[in-house]
DNA sequence: CAATTATTCTATATATCTATAGAATAATTG
DNA sequence: CAATTATTCTATAGATATATAGAATAATTG
Protein backbone atom coordinates (compact mmCIF):
# COMPACT_ATOMS: atom_id res chain seq x y z
CA UNK A 1 0.00 0.00 0.00
CA UNK A 2 2.80 2.43 0.45
CA UNK A 3 4.50 2.51 -2.86
CA UNK A 4 1.48 0.53 -4.45
CA UNK A 5 1.30 -2.46 -6.66
CA UNK A 6 3.68 -1.82 -9.38
CA UNK A 7 4.70 -4.79 -10.26
CA UNK A 8 7.19 -3.97 -12.59
CA UNK A 9 6.39 -6.91 -14.79
CA UNK A 10 9.92 -7.75 -15.97
CA UNK A 11 10.54 -4.66 -18.31
CA UNK A 12 13.88 -4.00 -19.44
CA UNK A 13 15.69 -7.58 -18.98
CA UNK A 14 19.11 -5.23 -18.25
CA UNK A 15 22.23 -6.01 -20.58
CA UNK A 16 23.69 -8.75 -17.07
CA UNK A 17 20.81 -10.79 -17.89
CA UNK A 18 20.68 -10.75 -21.97
CA UNK A 19 23.61 -12.77 -21.54
CA UNK A 20 22.14 -16.15 -20.32
CA UNK A 21 18.48 -15.26 -21.61
CA UNK A 22 20.38 -16.09 -24.71
CA UNK A 23 21.86 -19.40 -23.95
CA UNK A 24 18.14 -20.41 -22.57
CA UNK A 25 16.83 -19.57 -26.18
CA UNK A 26 19.31 -21.27 -27.97
CA UNK A 27 18.93 -24.22 -26.06
CA UNK A 28 15.06 -23.91 -26.96
CA UNK A 29 15.61 -23.80 -30.66
CA UNK A 30 18.29 -26.62 -30.74
CA UNK A 31 15.41 -28.96 -28.66
CA UNK A 32 12.56 -27.43 -30.87
CA UNK A 33 14.09 -28.13 -33.80
CA UNK A 34 15.41 -31.53 -33.26
CA UNK A 35 12.15 -32.87 -31.75
CA UNK A 36 9.42 -29.98 -32.62
CA UNK A 37 7.50 -28.10 -30.80
CA UNK A 38 4.68 -31.05 -29.19
CA UNK A 39 7.45 -33.65 -28.97
CA UNK A 40 9.41 -31.06 -26.80
CA UNK A 41 8.52 -30.59 -22.76
CA UNK A 42 10.14 -28.12 -20.57
CA UNK A 43 12.16 -30.66 -19.23
CA UNK A 44 14.22 -31.30 -22.05
CA UNK A 45 14.86 -27.77 -22.80
CA UNK A 46 16.03 -27.51 -19.24
CA UNK A 47 18.01 -30.91 -19.29
CA UNK A 48 20.40 -29.44 -22.65
CA UNK A 49 20.62 -26.21 -20.16
CA UNK A 50 21.84 -29.05 -16.99
CA UNK A 51 19.30 -26.81 -14.33
CA UNK A 52 15.56 -27.60 -13.34
CA UNK A 53 12.60 -27.94 -15.29
CA UNK A 54 10.85 -25.11 -13.37
CA UNK A 55 14.32 -22.58 -13.46
CA UNK A 56 12.79 -22.08 -17.45
CA UNK A 57 10.28 -19.92 -15.78
CA UNK A 58 12.49 -17.50 -14.97
CA UNK A 59 12.98 -16.46 -18.22
CA UNK A 60 9.79 -16.70 -19.86
CA UNK A 61 6.08 -17.16 -18.91
CA UNK A 62 5.18 -20.25 -21.20
CA UNK A 63 6.26 -22.23 -23.43
CA UNK A 64 4.76 -21.28 -26.56
CA UNK A 65 6.46 -17.68 -25.49
CA UNK A 66 9.80 -19.57 -25.87
CA UNK A 67 8.63 -20.96 -29.22
CA UNK A 68 7.39 -17.29 -30.17
CA UNK A 69 10.87 -16.07 -29.53
CA UNK A 70 12.86 -18.63 -31.59
CA UNK A 71 10.54 -18.67 -34.39
CA UNK A 72 10.99 -14.60 -34.07
CA UNK A 73 14.78 -14.91 -34.18
CA UNK A 74 14.04 -17.56 -36.99
CA UNK A 75 12.56 -15.26 -39.06
CA UNK A 76 14.47 -12.04 -38.58
CA UNK A 77 16.84 -12.45 -41.74
CA UNK A 78 14.72 -13.53 -44.21
CA UNK A 79 12.18 -10.43 -45.01
CA UNK A 80 15.61 -8.04 -44.47
CA UNK A 81 17.63 -9.81 -46.77
CA UNK A 82 15.25 -10.43 -49.29
CA UNK A 83 13.98 -6.32 -49.01
CA UNK A 84 17.42 -5.34 -49.94
CA UNK A 85 17.69 -7.57 -52.91
CA UNK A 86 14.59 -6.57 -54.12
CA UNK A 87 15.23 -2.93 -53.88
CA UNK A 88 18.47 -3.16 -55.59
CA UNK A 89 19.15 -2.50 -59.15
CA UNK A 90 19.66 -5.89 -60.16
CA UNK A 91 17.64 -7.53 -63.18
CA UNK A 92 15.21 -9.80 -61.95
CA UNK A 93 17.29 -12.92 -62.90
CA UNK A 94 19.69 -11.57 -61.12
CA UNK A 95 17.67 -10.77 -57.89
CA UNK A 96 15.92 -14.23 -58.06
CA UNK A 97 19.12 -15.63 -58.05
CA UNK A 98 20.37 -13.49 -54.90
CA UNK A 99 16.99 -14.21 -53.11
CA UNK A 100 17.17 -17.79 -53.16
CA UNK A 101 21.16 -17.75 -52.63
CA UNK A 102 20.30 -15.36 -49.40
CA UNK A 103 16.86 -17.21 -48.33
CA UNK A 104 20.00 -19.93 -47.87
CA UNK A 105 22.31 -18.29 -45.61
CA UNK A 106 20.19 -19.03 -42.34
CA UNK A 107 21.36 -22.37 -42.39
CA UNK A 108 24.83 -21.97 -41.25
CA UNK A 109 24.86 -20.12 -38.74
CA UNK A 110 20.98 -20.08 -37.65
CA UNK A 111 20.35 -23.25 -38.74
CA UNK A 112 17.96 -24.18 -35.34
CA UNK A 113 16.03 -20.91 -35.50
CA UNK A 114 15.37 -21.82 -39.24
CA UNK A 115 14.06 -24.71 -39.03
CA UNK A 116 11.91 -24.47 -35.90
CA UNK A 117 10.92 -20.95 -37.47
CA UNK A 118 9.72 -23.26 -41.00
CA UNK A 119 8.03 -26.11 -39.22
CA UNK A 120 7.00 -24.69 -35.80
CA UNK A 121 5.13 -21.71 -36.14
CA UNK A 122 2.13 -22.71 -37.21
CA UNK A 123 1.59 -23.83 -33.53
CA UNK A 124 1.48 -20.37 -32.56
CA UNK A 125 -1.82 -18.58 -31.51
CA UNK A 126 -2.94 -15.37 -31.82
CA UNK A 127 -0.46 -12.21 -32.30
CA UNK A 128 2.22 -13.98 -32.01
CA UNK A 129 0.89 -16.30 -35.08
CA UNK A 130 0.12 -12.88 -37.11
CA UNK A 131 3.88 -11.55 -36.56
CA UNK A 132 5.31 -14.45 -37.71
CA UNK A 133 2.85 -14.88 -40.65
CA UNK A 134 3.53 -11.45 -41.70
CA UNK A 135 7.38 -12.35 -42.49
CA UNK A 136 6.67 -15.18 -44.42
CA UNK A 137 4.23 -13.10 -46.42
CA UNK A 138 6.66 -10.57 -46.65
CA UNK A 139 9.27 -12.75 -47.90
CA UNK A 140 6.60 -14.57 -50.29
CA UNK A 141 5.86 -10.71 -51.98
CA UNK A 142 8.87 -10.30 -52.52
CA UNK A 143 9.40 -13.18 -54.38
CA UNK A 144 6.67 -12.95 -56.52
CA UNK A 145 7.15 -9.44 -57.39
CA UNK A 146 10.42 -10.09 -58.67
CA UNK A 147 8.67 -12.68 -60.81
CA UNK A 148 6.41 -10.59 -62.12
CA UNK A 149 8.69 -7.82 -63.39
CA UNK A 150 10.56 -10.61 -64.79
CA UNK A 151 7.63 -11.91 -66.97
CA UNK A 152 7.11 -8.38 -67.60
CA UNK A 153 10.25 -7.68 -69.10
CA UNK A 154 9.90 -11.03 -71.02
CA UNK A 155 12.53 -12.35 -69.22
CA UNK A 156 10.28 -14.67 -67.23
CA UNK A 157 8.26 -17.36 -68.62
CA UNK A 158 4.34 -16.28 -68.50
CA UNK A 159 2.65 -19.73 -68.42
CA UNK A 160 3.21 -19.84 -64.86
CA UNK A 161 1.15 -18.48 -62.14
CA UNK A 162 3.95 -15.90 -60.51
CA UNK A 163 2.27 -17.08 -56.98
CA UNK A 164 2.59 -20.63 -58.07
CA UNK A 165 6.31 -20.12 -58.92
CA UNK A 166 6.66 -18.12 -55.84
CA UNK A 167 5.10 -21.27 -53.33
CA UNK A 168 7.14 -23.94 -55.61
CA UNK A 169 10.72 -22.10 -55.46
CA UNK A 170 10.34 -21.36 -51.89
CA UNK A 171 9.06 -24.94 -51.24
CA UNK A 172 12.01 -26.45 -53.13
CA UNK A 173 14.47 -23.40 -50.83
CA UNK A 174 12.76 -24.41 -47.50
CA UNK A 175 13.56 -28.07 -47.81
CA UNK A 176 16.96 -27.92 -47.27
CA UNK A 177 16.81 -27.76 -43.71
CA UNK A 178 15.54 -30.83 -44.18
CA UNK A 179 18.52 -32.60 -45.48
CA UNK A 180 21.56 -30.14 -45.24
CA UNK A 181 24.09 -31.60 -42.76
CA UNK A 182 23.16 -35.47 -43.84
CA UNK A 183 24.56 -34.59 -47.32
CA UNK A 184 27.89 -33.67 -48.38
CA UNK A 185 27.00 -30.77 -50.28
CA UNK A 186 28.37 -27.57 -48.80
CA UNK A 187 25.89 -24.73 -48.39
CA UNK A 188 27.66 -23.02 -51.58
CA UNK A 189 27.20 -26.25 -53.53
CA UNK A 190 23.06 -25.90 -52.79
CA UNK A 191 23.22 -22.03 -53.01
CA UNK A 192 24.34 -22.43 -56.78
CA UNK A 193 22.35 -25.59 -57.39
CA UNK A 194 19.03 -24.29 -56.37
CA UNK A 195 19.11 -20.72 -57.92
CA UNK A 196 20.47 -22.50 -61.50
CA UNK A 197 17.45 -24.95 -60.96
CA UNK A 198 14.79 -22.16 -60.13
CA UNK A 199 15.95 -20.09 -62.77
CA UNK A 200 17.04 -22.59 -65.89
CA UNK A 201 15.77 -26.12 -64.49
CA UNK A 202 17.25 -28.81 -65.13
CA UNK A 203 16.83 -29.11 -69.10
CA UNK A 204 20.35 -28.32 -70.70
CA UNK A 205 19.56 -25.10 -72.87
CA UNK A 206 21.10 -25.87 -76.68
CA UNK A 207 22.80 -22.04 -76.14
CA UNK A 208 21.10 -20.14 -79.16
CA UNK A 209 24.35 -19.23 -80.21
CA UNK A 210 23.00 -15.34 -80.89
CA UNK A 211 24.85 -14.02 -77.93
CA UNK B 1 -4.66 -75.24 -19.36
CA UNK B 2 -6.70 -77.34 -21.68
CA UNK B 3 -6.65 -75.78 -24.62
CA UNK B 4 -3.69 -73.61 -24.15
CA UNK B 5 -2.81 -70.05 -24.10
CA UNK B 6 -2.66 -68.90 -27.71
CA UNK B 7 -3.59 -65.59 -27.16
CA UNK B 8 -4.80 -65.72 -30.89
CA UNK B 9 -3.13 -61.77 -30.88
CA UNK B 10 -5.44 -60.45 -33.20
CA UNK B 11 -4.35 -62.27 -35.96
CA UNK B 12 -6.55 -61.53 -39.29
CA UNK B 13 -9.15 -58.58 -39.11
CA UNK B 14 -11.85 -60.42 -41.02
CA UNK B 15 -13.78 -58.91 -43.57
CA UNK B 16 -16.54 -56.98 -40.93
CA UNK B 17 -13.65 -55.37 -39.23
CA UNK B 18 -12.10 -53.85 -42.12
CA UNK B 19 -14.66 -51.65 -43.37
CA UNK B 20 -14.76 -49.75 -39.29
CA UNK B 21 -11.05 -50.01 -39.02
CA UNK B 22 -10.36 -48.01 -42.44
CA UNK B 23 -12.49 -45.31 -41.01
CA UNK B 24 -10.78 -45.12 -37.61
CA UNK B 25 -7.56 -44.82 -39.89
CA UNK B 26 -8.99 -42.36 -41.64
CA UNK B 27 -9.86 -40.25 -39.11
CA UNK B 28 -6.34 -40.48 -37.22
CA UNK B 29 -4.97 -39.57 -40.78
CA UNK B 30 -7.24 -36.49 -40.76
CA UNK B 31 -6.06 -35.33 -36.91
CA UNK B 32 -2.28 -36.35 -37.74
CA UNK B 33 -2.21 -34.69 -40.82
CA UNK B 34 -4.06 -31.30 -38.83
CA UNK B 35 -2.18 -31.14 -35.65
CA UNK B 36 0.51 -33.36 -36.12
CA UNK B 37 1.29 -36.53 -34.34
CA UNK B 38 2.72 -35.00 -31.06
CA UNK B 39 -0.14 -32.20 -31.39
CA UNK B 40 -2.50 -35.31 -31.54
CA UNK B 41 -4.03 -36.67 -28.26
CA UNK B 42 -5.90 -40.44 -28.42
CA UNK B 43 -8.82 -38.17 -27.24
CA UNK B 44 -8.94 -35.99 -30.15
CA UNK B 45 -8.81 -38.97 -32.72
CA UNK B 46 -11.65 -40.15 -30.45
CA UNK B 47 -13.36 -36.99 -30.81
CA UNK B 48 -13.47 -37.20 -34.77
CA UNK B 49 -15.07 -40.39 -34.23
CA UNK B 50 -17.27 -39.72 -31.50
CA UNK B 51 -15.83 -42.39 -29.76
CA UNK B 52 -14.53 -42.55 -26.22
CA UNK B 53 -10.78 -42.72 -25.80
CA UNK B 54 -10.26 -46.01 -24.44
CA UNK B 55 -12.61 -47.59 -27.84
CA UNK B 56 -9.92 -46.96 -29.94
CA UNK B 57 -7.35 -49.65 -28.42
CA UNK B 58 -9.49 -51.64 -30.31
CA UNK B 59 -8.19 -50.94 -33.52
CA UNK B 60 -4.29 -50.29 -32.64
CA UNK B 61 -2.49 -51.05 -29.40
CA UNK B 62 -0.06 -47.70 -29.24
CA UNK B 63 -0.68 -44.15 -30.56
CA UNK B 64 2.62 -45.10 -32.93
CA UNK B 65 0.91 -47.82 -34.40
CA UNK B 66 -1.60 -45.56 -35.87
CA UNK B 67 0.49 -43.14 -36.49
CA UNK B 68 3.14 -45.74 -38.39
CA UNK B 69 -0.41 -47.27 -40.37
CA UNK B 70 -1.36 -43.88 -41.38
CA UNK B 71 2.34 -43.00 -42.39
CA UNK B 72 1.84 -46.64 -44.34
CA UNK B 73 -0.87 -46.09 -46.19
CA UNK B 74 0.21 -42.33 -47.30
CA UNK B 75 3.42 -43.83 -48.53
CA UNK B 76 2.20 -46.61 -50.49
CA UNK B 77 1.51 -44.67 -53.94
CA UNK B 78 4.63 -43.24 -54.49
CA UNK B 79 7.49 -45.86 -55.14
CA UNK B 80 4.60 -47.52 -57.16
CA UNK B 81 3.98 -44.97 -59.56
CA UNK B 82 7.31 -43.68 -59.64
CA UNK B 83 8.21 -47.68 -60.38
CA UNK B 84 5.95 -47.76 -63.48
CA UNK B 85 7.21 -44.82 -64.68
CA UNK B 86 11.05 -45.54 -64.40
CA UNK B 87 10.05 -48.71 -65.90
CA UNK B 88 8.89 -47.24 -68.93
CA UNK B 89 10.25 -46.23 -72.12
CA UNK B 90 9.62 -42.48 -71.96
CA UNK B 91 12.84 -40.41 -72.18
CA UNK B 92 14.18 -38.65 -69.34
CA UNK B 93 12.51 -35.97 -69.95
CA UNK B 94 9.25 -36.78 -70.14
CA UNK B 95 9.47 -39.16 -67.27
CA UNK B 96 10.75 -36.62 -65.26
CA UNK B 97 7.53 -34.71 -65.81
CA UNK B 98 5.54 -37.77 -65.46
CA UNK B 99 7.03 -38.49 -61.64
CA UNK B 100 6.87 -34.70 -61.31
CA UNK B 101 2.58 -35.13 -62.12
CA UNK B 102 2.71 -38.20 -60.18
CA UNK B 103 3.87 -36.87 -56.99
CA UNK B 104 1.22 -34.75 -57.33
CA UNK B 105 -1.65 -37.12 -57.41
CA UNK B 106 -2.16 -38.46 -53.72
CA UNK B 107 -2.83 -34.63 -53.31
CA UNK B 108 -6.31 -35.06 -54.27
CA UNK B 109 -7.97 -38.33 -53.30
CA UNK B 110 -5.52 -39.54 -49.99
CA UNK B 111 -4.41 -36.01 -48.57
CA UNK B 112 -4.61 -36.65 -44.88
CA UNK B 113 -2.77 -39.76 -45.49
CA UNK B 114 0.36 -38.37 -47.80
CA UNK B 115 0.31 -35.36 -45.38
CA UNK B 116 0.91 -37.05 -42.12
CA UNK B 117 3.57 -39.71 -44.39
CA UNK B 118 5.75 -36.60 -45.28
CA UNK B 119 5.55 -34.62 -41.84
CA UNK B 120 5.08 -37.05 -38.94
CA UNK B 121 7.10 -40.19 -40.29
CA UNK B 122 10.29 -38.87 -38.42
CA UNK B 123 8.56 -39.83 -34.99
CA UNK B 124 8.36 -43.37 -35.88
CA UNK B 125 10.95 -45.47 -34.47
CA UNK B 126 12.57 -48.63 -35.15
CA UNK B 127 11.48 -51.12 -37.82
CA UNK B 128 8.75 -48.98 -39.03
CA UNK B 129 10.62 -46.05 -39.06
CA UNK B 130 12.89 -48.16 -41.57
CA UNK B 131 10.16 -49.25 -43.75
CA UNK B 132 8.74 -45.88 -44.00
CA UNK B 133 11.95 -44.43 -45.06
CA UNK B 134 12.56 -47.24 -47.70
CA UNK B 135 9.88 -45.94 -49.16
CA UNK B 136 10.87 -42.31 -49.34
CA UNK B 137 14.63 -43.17 -50.37
CA UNK B 138 13.09 -45.51 -53.27
CA UNK B 139 11.13 -42.38 -54.73
CA UNK B 140 14.48 -40.50 -54.36
CA UNK B 141 16.38 -42.92 -55.87
CA UNK B 142 13.87 -43.43 -59.17
CA UNK B 143 13.96 -39.56 -59.55
CA UNK B 144 17.93 -39.52 -58.91
CA UNK B 145 18.28 -42.61 -61.75
CA UNK B 146 16.31 -40.63 -64.08
CA UNK B 147 18.31 -37.31 -63.60
CA UNK B 148 21.56 -39.43 -64.02
CA UNK B 149 20.27 -41.13 -67.10
CA UNK B 150 19.16 -37.41 -68.38
CA UNK B 151 22.90 -36.52 -68.36
CA UNK B 152 24.28 -38.97 -69.59
CA UNK B 153 22.11 -38.85 -72.56
CA UNK B 154 23.10 -34.62 -72.46
CA UNK B 155 19.95 -33.41 -72.29
CA UNK B 156 20.01 -32.52 -68.74
CA UNK B 157 23.08 -30.16 -67.44
CA UNK B 158 25.57 -32.07 -66.17
CA UNK B 159 26.93 -28.80 -63.87
CA UNK B 160 24.04 -30.30 -61.01
CA UNK B 161 24.42 -32.98 -58.54
CA UNK B 162 22.14 -35.26 -59.48
CA UNK B 163 21.12 -36.12 -55.75
CA UNK B 164 21.28 -32.48 -54.74
CA UNK B 165 18.82 -32.26 -58.06
CA UNK B 166 16.63 -34.77 -56.91
CA UNK B 167 16.34 -33.45 -53.54
CA UNK B 168 15.27 -29.90 -54.06
CA UNK B 169 12.78 -31.00 -56.88
CA UNK B 170 11.35 -33.21 -54.25
CA UNK B 171 11.73 -30.99 -51.55
CA UNK B 172 9.17 -28.43 -53.93
CA UNK B 173 7.32 -31.38 -54.64
CA UNK B 174 6.19 -32.09 -51.08
CA UNK B 175 5.86 -28.69 -50.11
CA UNK B 176 2.67 -28.96 -52.09
CA UNK B 177 0.47 -30.20 -49.80
CA UNK B 178 1.01 -27.45 -47.52
CA UNK B 179 -0.17 -24.92 -49.52
CA UNK B 180 -2.55 -26.55 -52.01
CA UNK B 181 -6.03 -26.09 -50.87
CA UNK B 182 -5.09 -22.33 -49.75
CA UNK B 183 -4.43 -21.34 -52.96
CA UNK B 184 -7.16 -21.51 -56.01
CA UNK B 185 -4.39 -23.15 -58.52
CA UNK B 186 -6.02 -26.50 -59.76
CA UNK B 187 -4.23 -29.85 -59.12
CA UNK B 188 -3.53 -29.52 -62.79
CA UNK B 189 -2.27 -26.23 -62.76
CA UNK B 190 0.11 -26.98 -60.29
CA UNK B 191 1.03 -30.41 -61.81
CA UNK B 192 1.78 -28.89 -65.30
CA UNK B 193 3.56 -25.72 -63.08
CA UNK B 194 5.90 -28.00 -61.40
CA UNK B 195 7.00 -29.87 -64.06
CA UNK B 196 7.74 -26.76 -66.29
CA UNK B 197 9.84 -25.22 -63.67
CA UNK B 198 11.60 -28.58 -62.45
CA UNK B 199 13.08 -28.97 -66.45
CA UNK B 200 12.92 -25.75 -67.15
CA UNK B 201 13.20 -22.94 -64.81
CA UNK B 202 10.96 -19.55 -65.36
CA UNK B 203 13.90 -18.06 -67.21
CA UNK B 204 12.15 -18.40 -70.69
CA UNK B 205 13.92 -19.75 -73.43
CA UNK B 206 15.12 -17.50 -76.60
CA UNK B 207 13.83 -20.65 -78.94
CA UNK B 208 17.30 -21.94 -80.70
CA UNK B 209 14.30 -22.17 -83.51
CA UNK B 210 16.38 -24.90 -85.13
CA UNK B 211 13.91 -27.45 -84.73
C1' DC C 1 -34.11 -66.75 -29.85
C1' DA C 2 -29.70 -68.26 -27.93
C1' DA C 3 -24.97 -68.27 -28.54
C1' DT C 4 -21.22 -66.04 -30.32
C1' DT C 5 -18.67 -62.37 -31.83
C1' DA C 6 -17.79 -57.44 -32.37
C1' DT C 7 -17.73 -52.99 -30.59
C1' DT C 8 -17.93 -49.51 -27.29
C1' DC C 9 -18.28 -48.13 -22.57
C1' DT C 10 -16.85 -47.03 -17.58
C1' DA C 11 -13.32 -46.69 -14.50
C1' DT C 12 -8.77 -46.20 -13.41
C1' DA C 13 -3.62 -46.88 -12.86
C1' DT C 14 0.30 -44.55 -14.08
C1' DA C 15 3.01 -41.19 -16.10
C1' DT C 16 4.07 -36.87 -17.65
C1' DC C 17 3.50 -32.03 -18.39
C1' DT C 18 2.89 -27.00 -17.55
C1' DA C 19 3.13 -23.59 -14.40
C1' DT C 20 3.30 -21.33 -9.68
C1' DA C 21 5.09 -20.25 -4.91
C1' DG C 22 8.44 -19.47 -2.12
C1' DA C 23 13.00 -20.86 -0.18
C1' DA C 24 17.93 -21.20 -1.03
C1' DT C 25 22.06 -19.98 -3.16
C1' DA C 26 25.15 -17.14 -6.02
C1' DA C 27 26.64 -12.84 -7.81
C1' DT C 28 27.05 -7.88 -7.65
C1' DT C 29 27.47 -3.51 -5.62
C1' DG C 30 27.54 0.29 -2.15
C1' DC D 1 30.89 -7.32 4.55
C1' DA D 2 26.04 -6.10 4.29
C1' DA D 3 22.44 -5.21 1.29
C1' DT D 4 20.57 -5.97 -3.00
C1' DT D 5 19.70 -8.29 -7.04
C1' DA D 6 19.90 -12.40 -9.96
C1' DT D 7 19.48 -17.10 -10.58
C1' DT D 8 18.31 -21.64 -9.49
C1' DC D 9 16.26 -24.85 -6.40
C1' DT D 10 12.52 -27.76 -4.00
C1' DA D 11 7.92 -28.90 -3.79
C1' DT D 12 3.65 -29.25 -5.61
C1' DA D 13 -1.04 -28.14 -7.63
C1' DG D 14 -3.66 -29.21 -11.38
C1' DA D 15 -4.30 -30.76 -16.04
C1' DT D 16 -3.87 -33.99 -19.46
C1' DA D 17 -1.95 -38.24 -21.67
C1' DT D 18 -1.49 -43.19 -22.73
C1' DA D 19 -2.90 -47.56 -21.90
C1' DT D 20 -5.30 -51.59 -19.46
C1' DA D 21 -9.22 -54.33 -17.40
C1' DG D 22 -13.41 -55.81 -17.46
C1' DA D 23 -18.42 -54.77 -17.90
C1' DA D 24 -22.12 -53.51 -21.05
C1' DT D 25 -24.22 -53.20 -25.35
C1' DA D 26 -24.90 -54.14 -30.29
C1' DA D 27 -24.62 -57.06 -34.21
C1' DT D 28 -24.40 -61.51 -36.45
C1' DT D 29 -25.25 -66.23 -37.04
C1' DG D 30 -26.64 -71.06 -36.13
Amino acid sequence: MTSGDVKADRKEPGPLRKKRETEVLDAAARVFSRRGYHGTSTQDIAAELDIRQASLYYYFRSKEEALEQVCARGAEGFAERASAISASDLSPREKLTALVEAHCLPLRKNAHFTITFLNERKWLAGDSRKRVRNVSRKVEDIFEEVIRKGIADGVFRGDIDPRLATLAILGMLNSVPHWYGSEPATLEDIQKALAVLACEGIVLRQEAKGA
